[in-house]
DNA sequence: ACAATAGTGAAGTCATGGCTTGACTGTTTG
DNA sequence: CAAACAGTCAAGCCATGACTTCACTATTGT
């Protein structure tokens, strides 16, 4: 069910993607210059690129022999949805719990 | 870094996992009761509700046999923060960029 | 043309994660 | 008290995931 979320929220589970998202919230950014201050090799970047693209939080584009990556406009939005819904949800339910306990209170 | 969010991220990354914190946004459940209709042992199932409490996410009671599960009000607000801030980042950046090339077209 | 640069591909390693089973502990209920 | 019920513990299984290395393919600058 919902394999797109799936993928979304595995993506953002390792920290490293995160950091990457972070710095493409910045600016479009290179492979290479993604590696550098992360500590790992550009081959796990590059991987982790594509699990970023395959659940639409980033865009690749790929000129001469540099590979530009940049976060997608509406990549997150799903996850923040999924999170402001079942938010809303519950709390209209507390709401609705807190009203009957005032009424007999 | 924010481990936090690696744990947060990473629980709801779970289908079985999201399953079960929609199923609590409806209303407090024992663990058999959620067991059910998702097809795994009960033992899976409190095995993934202490993950879930382990992030902030879910609240467990233990009464007389049978343990409740519910949500945490605000379990899941780091996530939609997160992704928040990172569009509006997003947003404000692509926004100074239409308005250079506005100026200069 | 040559060397340095930027990235890709295919393996392989190592740890973790989701799930199950089977035995066991408390708690209700007839 | 005995039997059904709700959950827990400890192990172990199997798949996946994050990373690395090494070899290799463009590209770019001298």
């Amino acid at each position: 069910m919902t394999p797109d979320l799936d993928r979304l929220f595995q993506a953002l589970g390792d920290p490293t993607r995160r950091a990457i998202v972070d710095r493409l919230a910045e600016s479009p950014t290179s492979v290479s210059r993604l590696a550098e201050p992360l500590g790992v090799t550009v081959t796990a970047i590059a991987q982790h690129l594509q699990v970023l693209e395959q659940c639409g939080v980033v865009r690749t584009e790929k000129v001469g022999r540099v590979r530009t990556a940049s976060l997608v406009p509406d990549g997150l939005t799903p996850v923040e949805r999924w999170a402001r819904d079942r938010r809303s949800m519950l709390e209209k339910r507390l709401d609705r719990l807190a009203e009957i306990l005032g009424e007999e209170g």
